[in-house]
RNA sequence: GCCCCGUUGGUGUAGUGGCCUAACACGCCUGCCUUUCACGCAGGAGAUCACCGGUUCAAAUCCGGUACGGGGUACCA
């Protein structure tokens, strides 16, 4: 290969959130790009009226920068190129590559039902190719007739192609069809837009998900036609969910919005899809973006879909949410805990977020290890600020010790709380070890139920340091109405 | 149906002809740590490398077939 420039891109098309799996094919351009040092290009693949979703280019340009997948050059949108198009369809009928066909849906429709009828594979038959339709009739009525530009393509032979993963990948042209290359609307179909905008904004790889293999001949054949050089193709595996179907709603979040919401880290998101259909073979997991660059490399794509494991995708947020700055894992949770109580949040008439903001240095370092997302915070802070806790009378009463004897444990922890003036975790564990010693109770046979009584959980965080971080008076009032539970 | 691609523990991957009695990570289980959970640490279970045949002194690794999975088969991308 010569050292002429990378040149990547990634060409979304405006119907919808940006899935899981398209972040992904990103992911490899983008990091195609960086450790090529090449130019990281973004499309927008708009040519289809109908499916066209208008919110959905924010949504994708603010997924992309969401993941630090930052673009060199566009967006270009396809829409707005239009004309560019129409010209080169021109072109490929001018040289005889391709021809005006004037079949209404109606009539392809007849046509499918026979070939099913009839158990032949459902097909265009090419039929438009010998109605000679001069560029005089298709410009005269192509308003109101529906007329579409159709590709020829040759009626047999080969048409291989090298795939940078898999190697020659071999099509039979018998089996492709005289393909639709301009829509009855003026507007390209896909084929021919992006081997246009391909070959016009010089793209060297096409790193792209592998539902598009079996069409690459036909992109092959308008590069052919055209006498344009091929880019590279890379066709990267789909990501497929947990029962191997493609990857869908019913596999939990999907689109990439939905795990920036769901508190996910997006350097988590770009590492664990990183590691999905792609290795950097010495066992390394946990990179960072800059690792992952130096070590991305193309022949180290696998040719087969991968399974989406939530559960791993899980355990390597935690991973990084363990590594965050306190400061910058603090900011994160006020962010998220700053909603309504009733929204998630942790925010109300009893609650500004100011007091929260006033506590979380001292809370932070207590959820964090628990955390593995960042939206779990407020279900792990909750009792830090609200007294009513759901305490049932068993779950304060450890089997096999005397209620009486947790009432008294209780009652002394009330008297040494209030005397104590070193109102420190150690200091508190001592005496309450103490404590439970001189009341014939094991410690965890004390700890318990003050557990329960403070936090209204069976887990917490060490339990001194919850006692301290909700603080004297709040711990002193749970334990009375704990006895009171017990009593009652 | 037809065409294309693929197939290593439940999942992601390592392995590119002898070092494989198959490695790492997630998950699961056990123990340790500890007042609980989590973290951390130490172990464990789990794969006849889809199957069958071939090439070779030697195959997870090369070849063929079968099965299975995925993708495609639109005036959608």
């Amino acid at each position: 290969m010569t050292n002429k420039e990378v040149r990547v891109r990634f060409a979304p098309s405006p119907t919808g959130n940006l899935h899981i799996g398209g972040v992904r094919t990103a992911i490899f351009n983008w990091l195609f790009a960086k450790a090529n040092s090449g130019k990281f290009i973004l499309r927008i693949e708009d040519t289809d009226q109908n499916r066209y979703d208008e919110n959905s280019e924010k949504s994708i340009l603010s997924s992309l920068e969401w993941l630090s997948l930052d673009w060199d050059e566009g967006p270009f949108r396809q829409s707005e190129r239009k004309d560019l198009y129409g010209n080169i369809a021109k072109k490929l009928v001018d040289s005889g590559w391709a021809y005006y066909d004037d079949t209404t849906s109606e009539e392809l429709e007849e046509l499918r039902q026979l070939q099913i009828r009839e158990k032949r594979p459902p097909r265009y038959d090419n039929r438009g190719r010998y109605k000679e339709i001069s560029h005089e009739y298709y410009e005269k009525n192509k308003d109101s007739k529906q007329i579409v530009v159709r590709f020829k393509v040759p009626d047999g032979g080969n048409k291989p192609f090298n795939d940078e993963i898999r190697g020659k990948v071999e099509f039979n042209l018998k089996e492709i069809d005289d393909f639709v290359i301009l829509k009855s609307d003026g507007m390209p179909t896909y084929h021919l837009a992006h081997v246009v905008d391909d070959h016009e904004m010089k793209i060297t790889h096409v790193i792209r998900g592998e539902e598009w293999i079996s069409s690459t001949p036909r992109h092959v054949l308008i590069h052919d036609a055209m006498g344009w050089d091929y880019p590279k193709y890379v066709h990267v595996p789909l990501i497929l969910g947990k029962d191997k179907s493609k990857l869908s709603k019913r596999h939990g979040a999907e689109s990439a919005l939905e795990y920036k919401d769901k508190g996910y880290l997006p350097e988590a998101i770009f590492n664990f899809l990183a590691l999905l259909g792609w290795s950097p073979g010495d066992n390394s997991e946990i990179m960072t973006i800059d690792e992952i660059i130096e070590k991305f490399s193309v022949d180290r794509i696998l040719g087969h879909p991968a399974v989406f494991d939530p559960e791993k995708l899980e355990w390597m947020n935690a991973s990084y949410i363990r590594n965050l700055e306190d400061n910058t894992l603090s900011k994160m949770i006020i962010k998220e805990v700053d909603r309504p109580k009733e929204k998630g949040g942790l925010v109300s008439e009893k609650v500004s977020i100011e007091d929260i903001t006033n506590r979380i240095s001292i809370l932070t370092p207590l959820i964090r290890e628990r955390l593995r997302n960042v939206s779990e915070s407020s279900f792990l802070l909750e009792y830090f600020f609200y007294d009513d806790l759901e305490i049932k009378k068993e779950t304060l009463l450890p089997k096999k010790v005397e209620p009486k004897s947790i009432i008294d444990g209780l009652t002394k922890s009330i008297t040494l709380i209030d005397e104590e003036k070193k109102f420190e975790p150690e200091n508190l564990e001592e005496k309450f070890r103490e404590l439970a010693k001189n009341s014939g109770l094991k410690a965890g046979q004390l700890f318990f139920p003050i557990r329960i009584a403070l936090t209204g959980r069976k887990e917490s965080p060490p339990l001194f340091d919850t006692m301290c971080a909700i603080g004297k008076e709040k711990s002193i009032n749970r334990l009375y109405s704990a006895i009171s539970i017990i009593k009652s």
